[in-house]
RNA sequence: GCCGGUGUGGCGGAAUGGUAGACGCGGCGGACUCAAAAUCCGCUUGUGGUGACACAGUGGAGGUUCGAGUCCUCUCACCGGUACCA
């Protein structure tokens, strides 16, 4: 049994005599030395063996490893090592996400280069991740801010401008008037800038775009054909991508100039159109400013404030009349067009029609400024009454094209006033309580009345196609991606601006372009944005004297394409042929966080790289897992200002009562009282957060691994307590101490299953039961937590069987070997420790294939039946597994409990589940 | 505001329409020990009862079903996203 691992175990120290007793540190690096030098985890294509590419979210540099890295490598390192063990070519790549603002922030406070603070963080954090165990091949690892990588994606992007997808427009940022410059919504506080304090303004300037509109039928397809993502993840997609169908409607203005175009799903509501909303950017509303200092002043005001959705949609509905009017296109009738600030240029013309009647928020708008409102929808049993009082036209609801519609049912109009008391309710609910916004059948409509949506709706599509004052359209809630940013620690944007020949893309023979990196970064202004000498340039085209473009990539540009440049180290081009031997991923881990923005750049960039001719699917992976988020207790002490200072929960003592119920905390340093705060997501600002690397010092990596994995479902949010850390220790120790005591004592047998007694048929049930759910619950459901409970479970059966009997120790070494081989996925180093110890050669474990299920080994003779009355447990019965079902129903009928239950009832119906319950319905 | 999710013992969680609380933590009791730690064993949803047992119970209110934590409707609370945090 000579190996790495027992030498290494061979010189106890003085403190721990105990040479059989379990030393993660030491288990750990062993193992981890070895698959080193083995490279075992490093691949390469082999044709004709099933690939598995196993892709975790790549990380952003952040300084150092925490709770949720940890959870997310964990949980794509035990998918890795099984998908491998059922014999799969397994890639399991990292790499670094290494752009973005938050070194520029470092780079402010720690006085120091953008480059160098992730550069450093990079080494650290890899290190960290090492000894963790993940199972990655390093030779591929690369970092998104080195030119070798940002090269691919300069050039993508020259390409993207030469088919007309990549395109410059202005569109609205939030700008700090102190700082002059523009800050990311998340700098936004309370719409003040968070540095300055000053309040923040909209403004308007040029940036770059990638036509993801031109995809979004395919995005929206594609989810179908995604059946291994989440619901809740396409769900999201669908609606952000929101397509609806409806009519784009044409208003004439009075006094003529170009018409107003409104989009609208409601067509059918037209003829309660009361007046029109235009947002405060839109050309109308600017001109009707110019003669209007009210509107202008209003218009200005609304600049206040940042331009994030959550900060738009929660702000109170606002709005002035521009003093303009538009021509109703049906009734002819003026319509007064107002400024409305829940009215977004970006979404479909900038332009509503508002029906208060049948819009909630239309409604709330007319309310506040005295608008009319009209009811022009109604549903089923108004219709009804109108009907019954169709002779009374002078009472104002309805109409005489309408009652005409209806002429041809016949209904007895006796007496009319309760028919017209639902109408009236129904009216005076909509004029005074809220919108009626459910679909229905159109009155107060002239000659569209009596119609119903479908039918309104093609009958005014129809009309305002001949006439051309409108046209059925499709609209989407997607917006364009806009992927400039006023930022230096990013990607250049690769184009050249010539006062002759406009934007041009630099020519790939001059990509990339390079970003500087050695800079001084004062955080005010780009430092590429203050040099002229980087600016200047020649334009490729004419030869004269030209500007670079200052603005970087979106950092969303760069985790959009990683996981193809994964399968192509090296390659000179984006990815090479070996991309589609890899992809698509077929299993991508990462947090729900992620669920819109980075899943749909994702997907659409995936079928760029398609269309560019350099992979082959349509989709980039086939499978997601979204994890939740790793949360922990706060605690505080509020200062004598009324600021909070918050304590680390490894600092902090909990008390309790003899019920164990928490009763309080002390800080271990001074024994005072602290606070409790709640559970909350792990944060610097909280610190609350756990490092994994203490966490790793004092337990080992397996512990912390297994602890992640057991505490709760992968999906669910994982709360970190140290004790349930202790727990998972214990277990471990256990586990070690059953197989070297086990692999110790005298020589096992093979087991044969015709010798085994009752108790040890019965301890290889358990066993290959366990076997079938670890199998599925790790294979199949991503269920580890459960996968590891009933693991425990077989420790501690396995813990209890005492039996030394030949058969006994032959059942026993089955069990251990298959449960080193089933935890190998979760807790990869004590499990290549422990093979060993069971007498095999050293060896990667994963390369060992998976255990297998002994289908005799399952079979059950009795079976336990639930035995309900109406519903009710009242016992449980125990028979043979043939049995049918009338010996079932009469054995639950002979049982007391059950008998004194049915006295005095009449037995209506027995329902009988085999082999599960048996349910007598009585009364 | 809108979109998506979650809610079960003292705590993390289990239960894939069929015995609610597996497994782990905490707590209580016991063994071992001079003692402590470590380890091992037992008990541990609540209420009533010596007990067998009974009743209640999965955020709240309704509903479907022989049977609902699970499916449906409404509602409350919390979490994620909301296009320039990643």
């Amino acid at each position: 049994m000579a190996s790495e691992i027992m030498q290494d175990n061979q010189a106890p120290t003085a403190a721990d005599p105990d040479e059989t007793a379990y030393r993660p540190q030491a288990v750990e690096a062993a193992a981890q030395q070895y698959w080193n030098a083995q490279r075992a985890y490093e691949v390469t294509e082999q044709p004709g063996k099933a690939k598995f590419y196993c892709l975790s979210m790549l990380p952003y540099p952040s300084g150092a490893l925490h709770m949720g890295h940890v959870r997310n490598y964990t949980i794509g390192d035990v998918i890795s090592r099984f998908q491998r063990m059922q014999g799969r070519n397994v890639l399991q790549p990292m790499g670094w996400d290494a752009f973005g603002l938050p070194a520029e922030n470092a780079a402010i406070k720690h006085k120091t280069a953008p480059a160098k603070w992730t550069y450093a963080n990079i080494e650290h954090m890899r290190a960290q991740m090492q000894a963790m165990g993940y199972a990655f091949d390093w030779s591929r690892e690369f970092a998104t801010c080195r030119p070798d990588y940002y090269v691919h994606e300069q050039r993508m992007f020259t390409r993207l401008m030469k088919k007309g997808l990549a395109y410059r427009k202005n569109a609205v940022v939030n700008w700090d008037p102190v700082d002059q410059t523009v800050l990311a919504n998340e700098q936004v506080i309370d719409g003040r800038g968070w540095r300055t304090g000053a309040l923040v303004e909209k403004r308007e300037i040029p940036q770059w775009f990638l036509k993801i509109t031109d995809y979004a039928q395919e995005l929206l397809d594609g989810l179908d054909a995604l059946p291994g993502w989440p619901d809740a993840v396409k769900t999201m997609q669908r609606n952000w991508l929101g397509r609806s169908e409806g009519l784009e409607i044409r208003f004439a203005l009075e006094g003529g100039g170009e018409p107003l175009s409104v989009f609208t799903t409601r067509p059918d509501t037209l003829m309660g159109v009361t007046f029109l909303s235009i947002a405060a950017e839109h050309p109308l509303a600017q001109r009707a400013a110019l003669d209007n200092p009210k509107l202008a002043a209003f218009i200005a005001e609304l600049k206040h404030g940042g331009v994030s959705e959550a900060e738009l949609e929660t702000q109170d509905k606002r709005g002035m009349d521009t003093g303009l009017c538009a021509i109703h296109p049906i009734s002819g009738e003026r319509v007064p067009i107002w400024v409305a600030n829940f009215v977004l240029m970006g979404y479909g013309t900038g332009a509503v029609m508002a029906v208060p009647g049948h819009d909630q928020r239309d409604w709330e708008f007319a309310q506040k400024y005295s608008l009319p409102i009209r009811m022009v929808i109604v549903d089923d049993s108004v219709l009804d009454a109108l009907k019954q009082i169709r002779h009374e036209l002078a009472l104002g609801v309805g109409s005489d094209a309408m009652l005409a519609a209806l002429e041809g049912r016949d209904i007895d109009a006796q007496d009319v006033s309760a028919p017209l008391r639902v109408v009236q309710e129904f009216e005076r609910r909509i004029m005074e309580e809220a919108a009626w916004t459910a679909r229905g059948t159109l009155v107060n409509s002239g000659e569209y009345d009596g119609l119903d949506f479908e039918r309104a709706f093609d009958a005014l599509a129809t009309r305002f196609e001949r006439d051309g004052s409108g046209a059925r359209r499709v609209n989407w809630r997607l917006r364009d991606w806009g992927v400039s940013r006023q930022r230096y620690w990013g990607c250049p944007i690769p184009v050249i601006r010539c006062a002759a020949c406009g934007d041009v893309p630099v020519p790939e023979d001059q990509l990339p372009v390079l970003l500087p990196e050695d800079v001084a970064f004062s955080g005010v202004q780009s430092p590429i944005k203050a040099d002229p000498a980087w600016r200047q340039t020649t334009c490729p085209n004419c030869g004269g004297a030209a500007e670079r473009e200052t603005d970087t990539f979106d950092t969303f540009m760069e985790s959009s394409w990683y996981y193809a440049r994964y399968t192509s180290p090296g390659a000179a081009t984006q990815v090479d042929d070996r991309a589609n031997y890899w992809l698509p991923v077929d299993q991508y881990i990462g947090g729900i966080e992620h669920a819109i923005l980075h899943l749909l750049y994702f997907r659409f960039y995936h079928k760029l790289l398609r269309d560019e001719g350099l992979v082959a699917t349509d989709e980039p992976a086939t499978n997601l897992l979204c994890q939740g988020m790793v949360i922990a207790e706060t605690f505080y002490r509020e200062n004598a200002d009324g600021s909070r200072e918050w304590f680390n929960p490894a600092d902090v003592e909990v008390q309790r009562d003899d019920h164990g119920r928490v009763t309080g905390a002390r800080l271990k340093t001074d024994g005072q009282p602290v606070r409790i705060g709640g559970i909350e997501k792990m944060s610097k600002s909280k610190n609350n957060g756990v490092d994994p690397q203490s966490m790793v010092a004092k337990y080992g990596a397996d512990t912390v691994r297994l602890f992640s994995m057991f505490a709760a479902p992968p999906e669910q949010s994982l709360e970190w307590n140290e004790a349930g850390v202790e727990g998972m220790a214990r277990f471990l120790k256990r586990f070690w101490r059953e197989v070297t005591a086990h692999a110790g004592g005298p020589d096992h047998a093979v087991v044969d299953p015709a010798e085994l007694d009752a108790g040890q048929k019965a301890m290889r049930r358990q066993l290959h039961e366990t076997i079938q759910k670890v199998s599925d619950d790790i294979g199949r459901r991503h269920a580890f937590n459960t996968a590891i409970a009933a693991l425990m479970e077989l420790l501690n059966a396995l813990g209890k069987f005492a039996d030394a009997s030949e058969q006994g120790r032959a059942v026993r070494h089955e069990a251990l070997e298959a449960m080193v081989l089933l935890l190998n996925p979760v807790v990869p180093h004590i499990s290549h420790a422990l093979w060993q110890v069971l007498g095999h050669p050293v060896t990667v474990l994963e390369d060992q294939p998976w255990p297998r299920v002994d289908p005799a080994a399952l079979v059950r003779d009795t079976a336990t039946l639930a035995v309900q009355v109406n519903g009710k447990l009242r016992g449980t019965i125990e028979l043979p597994v043939n049995a049918g079902k009338d010996e079932a129903e009469a054995l639950a009928r002979a049982q007391p409990q059950v008998r004194q239950f049915l006295e005095g009832m009449t037995v209506r119906k027995v329902i009988v589940v085999p082999g599960k319950i048996v349910n007598i319905v009585a009364g």
